[in-house]
DNA sequence: AATATTTTGTGATATGTATCACTTTTTCGA
DNA sequence: TCGAAAAAGTGATACATATCACAAAATATT
């Protein structure tokens, strides 16, 4: 156990900053816990007493709307997983579900904050995640009302592609009826979408398993639905 | 000048633990300003280099989008304004222009930082500010993209009733072409709609000076779309 | 006060997508 | 490995809302 934290990509950003006494309230202080594909992470409404990081997979992070359960968006290791549902509210304010096998490390609430009291390079880091996520967050809806269903599947598909696997093949972490949560439609309209990019020869699929042949038509498709 | 930080919101919730030097910091390196309806007060794509607080007033928070310009959302006195367009990038991600005559304090972005750093309340104070407005930034997604429009449109009028006005009559701070664009909606349906709650005697309309008459049928409504 | 500009009001029509209904395929658990 | 459940595929239909096209009213601007 000892020195697992130095390693760990939670602390790596800030190492140079962080004390070795504060390394080890964290060592003394955290769980590592494994989920498989369909877990729930963190559960909407239940009381928060940890700070959650994603070691290795992929999640879904999804929130109760007025009609139905919504995917805001994945999140691939290694990241903080609901930062702002952990310290803005002692609820859960979202979900995070496994969409693949993961690697979680909780860490203490009370830990967390006063190793972020004591440590200025860290809660400078942790403000500019915030900030950041919270930038993305406001583009990611403006995409989302604004383009019509098209352009956002062709989004999703992008966004797998570039930052999820990072290769042009890859296999769909989730379900058609999920990728409609993810991008405001029916399931069905995906599935039409879908074949439709088929047919026009920009994607090839088998079952779950994807390849982008013509990424060029797929951004002109995100640009104008 | 001397002591008119100490009298303003934007410290005053963090003040017990301000010291005299910070705030001295505070008091010469800010600059007050006053915006006219309309004005522009963050421009995106423009280098930040001040923290923005609105001292009085009202402000519309808006982004390019894909296809268009979008409000995100208005944003009341006392508030920080665009803390994350701040410090989360050099280079403005959002606009915010005033809807309504407004007062604007700009404080010296490194200053902001230094006393952030040598401040762990006032940083808790900011990480929680920050925490707080992404989960709100996630529902507020999810009910625009989930509701249809009359929802999305009795949200609004609620919310300026109960949360920005404070009272079941008010002129509306934006044309029916901002509310559409608020609600993701075009500016016809916007009309249509409120003529139709106007026949329902739900609200009165008298130009832009709205009463509510009924609430109830609102929250309905907006529970129901 | 007179004119230009923006905002509002309202019908007619077009359209993207949801919904429904059903089948086929794939995946998963006993 | 077999049966059940979940996921995927596809047509027909319905509907909320965009878009277009003007007219009227209200607000700025000189």
């Amino acid at each position: 156990m000892k020195n697992e934290c130095l390693n760990c990509a939670c602390v790596m950003r800030s190492m140079q900053s962080l004390k070795n006494c504060q390394l080890e309230q964290l060592e003394n202080n955290h769980a590592v816990v494994q989920f498989r594909k369909g877990d729930s992470i963190i559960k909407q409404g239940m009381f928060s007493t940890n700070v959650v990081f994603l070691k290795s997979g992929l999640v879904k992070i999804h929130i109760t709307g007025p009609y139905h359960e919504q995917i805001v968006r994945l999140a691939k290791a290694p990241t903080y997983l609901g930062l702002p549902t952990t310290i803005g509210d002692k609820i859960n304010q979202y979900s995070v579900t496994a969409v693949q096998d993961s690697e979680v490390c909780f860490i203490d609430l009370n830990i967390f904050k006063r190793v972020l009291e004591e440590n200025k390079d860290f809660s400078s880091y942790i403000i500019l995640e915030l900030c950041k996520s919270e930038l993305e967050s406001y583009r990611r809806c403006a995409s989302r009302t604004q383009k019509q269903t098209r352009g956002n599947l062709a989004d999703v598909l992008i966004d797998l592609s570039e930052n999820v696997f990072e290769s042009d093949e890859f296999v769909l972490p989730i379900s058609q009826s999920d990728i409609g949560n993810l991008v405001d439609a029916s399931r069905e309209s995906v599935n039409r979408l879908l074949s439709e990019l088929m047919n026009d020869g920009i994607i090839r699929m088998e079952g779950r398993k994807i390849e982008i042949l013509n990424k060029n038509s797929l951004q002109l498709i995100s640009q104008n639905g």
